[in-house]
DNA sequence: AATGAATGAGACTTCATTCAT
DNA sequence: TATGAATGAAGTCTCATTCAT
């Protein structure tokens, strides 16, 4: 008699509540968040306009749970990179940082979206936490590298920081796009991958002594 | 000195026509044409908002022509590529293709706008129509190679459309990545010229017969 | 030929601002700020939703002029009873608050909406700020009092905060109204403003000795 | 069994009621009618919205029905001040429209959104009714008035309906001040509550013939 | 009978476009 | 011709009401 929220209900809830972020995941892979539209969204996902605010307090939030989703993913491959990959620290950084970029020019759209597209504050934010979440799994690796050899002694963890500002903003950087002035058009470049990964590692290995020593 | 008058008055609209144009451009290489507001363009181009339409009849007529003259450049760079390099035709539109990617790879977010960002009809056409000036230029350069015996016989007009739509879909196929259906999050990739490369030139060398050699 | 803002369109935009302005003052005066819709203030100054925007940055902000432009005129009304009335400063001060009180009674929903009435955060700043003035015109009239023998030497400041919290609560504070558990009907009064006058001006005049002097 | 099982239903479903009804009550003392939100009042009366709908058709219906309870109180309060005056029927009357008036200014909120506040239709139809309901009791009252001599004899049902008029009208009228066209700002008044009885027994009192010597 | 998830009309706000000056 | 004030369709979000459970 009194209402009880059955098994049926909540796995109706659930499925709604994918149905949306899945729905939303697909309209940020096809054209970024600034094209995601309530109404459109949800017509698409099959439920009310105001269904979507019975699960999300807002399109600002919905968004950001839509990005956290999807970074998840791409933290999650590069910390399986760092892991199952077999070598010392500095191949297993190398490994990483190439699935990383690998992912990221495979699927531009969505990597732009989560990069460097002009977002609400509150997916800004989420930005910057993963970035932190990056920058953890990269200082592990890099203490691994100094222990077995392969990374000159260092602090660990500016290099890590380092290390995601670099990746991130070489696949982003070039997007940073054409201030006033610049020459919009006049752009050449080499392969994208094979430089970042030359100066990444060698900003990681690269100690002091040695630069003095190319002094000589 | 009616004459003069209208000198004058017609270089001044050519610099007002130029400066909204070039304003623009650059409006659309910070965040690619959905952020582009004529208000916003106006002011930045020193401008009235009414003066906007004097010059162009909508913005999706402006947008149409920020896209052609952003176009342009590229077409021209390709065209340079296919001219200037030094080799039989193979390896002549190797070295465009290459120029292409490279040169899209370098500003993504350019890139996105000219070939995959969702705009209106008008500039879509003209997608279409700037489609078909690289398939010319590339099937020119098709006929050169057959002559050249760097290319075996085959439909040149066919073939130049193929890699058009081959290296933009590459470059931008991953972008309007995500169908419904798809697996959004596990994209794995090599490097993204390479492939491309191999992939348009053995389309163009590996003709039928030896398609069948294989067979054996 | 060049665009110049002619005296007429100065003179329309005034108007249109004025005219926006009052509707609103109206539609406050009718039925509260909780009531005053975009849609139907742009209908009843004839003007576009649109244009509503272009002279206020928000509902918010609009609501915040229509009080502040309300609230002017009764601080100048208390702001002349202090300076026209002939007498000494307690006597002047009588007939300030006994002129706020009457004009809050004669007009209550206004007297509500501009006092009592749940507001957005930017109207209620405003209010915060209009207590203060209010509080600087009784703080002056105080040291009037204390300077010609009407009223005992006091914490000015202190006195003239407590005059602008009396009479606003004791007009408002029965509005505080029915908390869970209070009897919501059971309310018996005397006249509203003689209980509130002797309450304020014996807190002005009772000092602390002649309290203690009724000890005895 | 069936039978107590019956009365056991009766006297919860009767509980859940009042529960609704006085929650409703307080939120209108709060803030008026037009705060009142029927997720809100759920919570606060501990159901769920589906179930405020089991107990009346709509909101509407349920702020009628919070008007009633509320004004039942009101009405009541009159018709004692009525009954429980000692003195002639003038007497008796100038006591209940003073109680009227004084209950009004002690909970000015609940006197506006009962008296004033722009409310559905429905509700706007109970205030029409209990009007009525008020001029019957006086009705009564000048009947004994007349009986009494305190009061000249007249056509007690007009008087009535003038009475309960002039005291919601006096109330309110200031209140729905501000037509276009008034001077919204300029509001003097002297107490409130004197000038109205001193009209209405004016009113009841000064017959025609009265009227006729101010003449002279 | 009670529950609360779902609905969709309507509120506030933005921005491409028009037009009197 | 250039200007920028004015317009109103379309976007995000709220909340009274419905209905499967």
């Amino acid at each position: 008699m009194a209402y009880r929220e059955t098994e049926k209900v909540r796995s109706r809830k659930a499925k709604t509540f994918d149905s949306i972020l899945v729905t939303a995941l697909y309209m940020v892979a096809e054209h970024g968040f600034s094209t995601v539209q309530m109404a459109e969204l949800a017509r698409r996902a099959g439920v009310a306009t105001g269904t979507l605010y019975r699960y999300f307090p807002s399109k600002e939030a919905l968004c950001t749970e839509v990005f956290k989703r999807a970074t998840e993913v791409e933290v999650s491959k590069v910390q399986q990179a760092l892991e199952q990959t077999v070598g010392h620290g500095a191949e297993r950084i190398a490994a990483a940082l190439t699935v990383f970029a690998e992912r990221a020019l495979r699927a531009p759209t969505m990597a732009w979206a989560l990069i460097a597209e002009p977002v609400d504050p509150l997916v800004d934010q989420a930005r910057l936490d993963y970035r932190q979440r990056y920058a953890r799994l990269f200082e592990l690796a890099i203490h691994d590298g100094i222990r077995d050899g392969s990374l000159p002694d260092q602090n660990a963890q500016f290099a890590s920081t380092a290390l995601v500002g670099c990746i991130a903003e070489s696949l982003v950087g070039p997007l940073a796009p054409a201030r006033q002035g610049d020459d919009v058009t006049t752009l050449d470049s080499a392969h994208i991958i094979a430089p970042i990964l030359r100066f990444c590692l060698q900003g990681l290995t690269a100690s002091p002594y040695e630069v003095h020593r190319h002094e000589h």
